[in-house]
DNA sequence: GGCATATAGTTGTTTAGACAACTATATAAA
DNA sequence: TTTATATAGTTGTCTAAACAACTATATGCC
């Protein structure tokens, strides 16, 4: 039973994600100010990395709901910006693990205290409680959709 | 004061919006399966001028949140596809006023009924209440951020 | 071993977002 | 009226997402 109820036109904002963007550019943006010359693309892989180094492509791939050549190239471009390098499994050679150099380890403390002030930000005024509520719509959301059957 | 009670790193998926992402994404694939061959962006322009027709390419960008140069090619690619088109204003020579083609009108029964089935798959198990929350923080989150000041 | 198939990753093309630099028109000030 | 300034829109460049088509390696089956 679908949810009826809900008025046409009304969720245009779900669909078009204004907050979501609002937030990366002003991450980007408060990035830029401290002198973190990369992408909050880039920044979502490194963070995986940073939890665990030594994905495969593919993992980074489930990690972030990206697709393969989204990830190929963002690994191109954070290899070109030395942040990370490609080493081929020796187990199976189809496989690229991805591992973070010094450099970007050093970004890691960084970046991620940009990410949390950006967030206090955006979510001032907001209570623990209504954000808690909105993770679980969002993520519901996430689920509903991710599911291969529907 | 800032929120310093949300702990670090856990509101990843604020920053990265997935959920808007998979709704997007959906309704991407929703349009193509019932032959509707515009993108979400183009259909969020029209969706604005279904609303009222003849805007300005600045009030276009004022509505959807985007620079000017993306609405540019927006209307670029929308008037390729024969859905609009743009008219020099006789009052200021700098406006182009965007006109809705006979086929774009078409479009808005077929479409927001697409959008409106996506958001009810979406919003599956989900509550009003929950998503009246959730609306709440997305625009909170966006107003805190779209302040020129901060 | 040899063949079909699955998996990991790459490349090409189109569309779009962000940013800087630019042109053209309108408005306001001197 | 000339000059400065603001506004509307365009173009160039880089990064990225989505999708299709591709290569290379691994696995399973005969």
């Amino acid at each position: 039973m679908p949810n009826n109820q809900f008025k046409k036109g009304e969720l245009y904002s779900f669909i078009t994600g204004k907050a979501s963007t609002a937030i990366a550019r002003r991450l980007q943006k408060n990035f830029k100010d401290a002198g973190v010359e990369i992408t909050i693309e880039q920044w979502s892989v490194l963070y995986h990395l940073w939890k665990e180094d030594g994905l495969s492509q593919q993992q980074l791939c489930d990690a972030t709901f990206r697709d393969k050549p989204s990830i190929t190239r963002l690994v191109d471009n954070l290899e070109k910006l030395q942040l990370v390098k490609r080493v081929s499994s020796k187990n199976d050679r189809r496989m690229n693990m991805i591992y973070l150099t010094a450099e970007a380890k050093d970004l890691q403390e960084k970046t991620m205290e940009l990410a949390n002030q950006t967030l206090n930000e955006a979510l001032e005024g907001v209570t623990i409680e209504e954000v808690e509520v909105a993770k679980l719509v969002l993520q519901k959301v996430y689920d509903n959709l991710a599911s291969i059957s529907a």
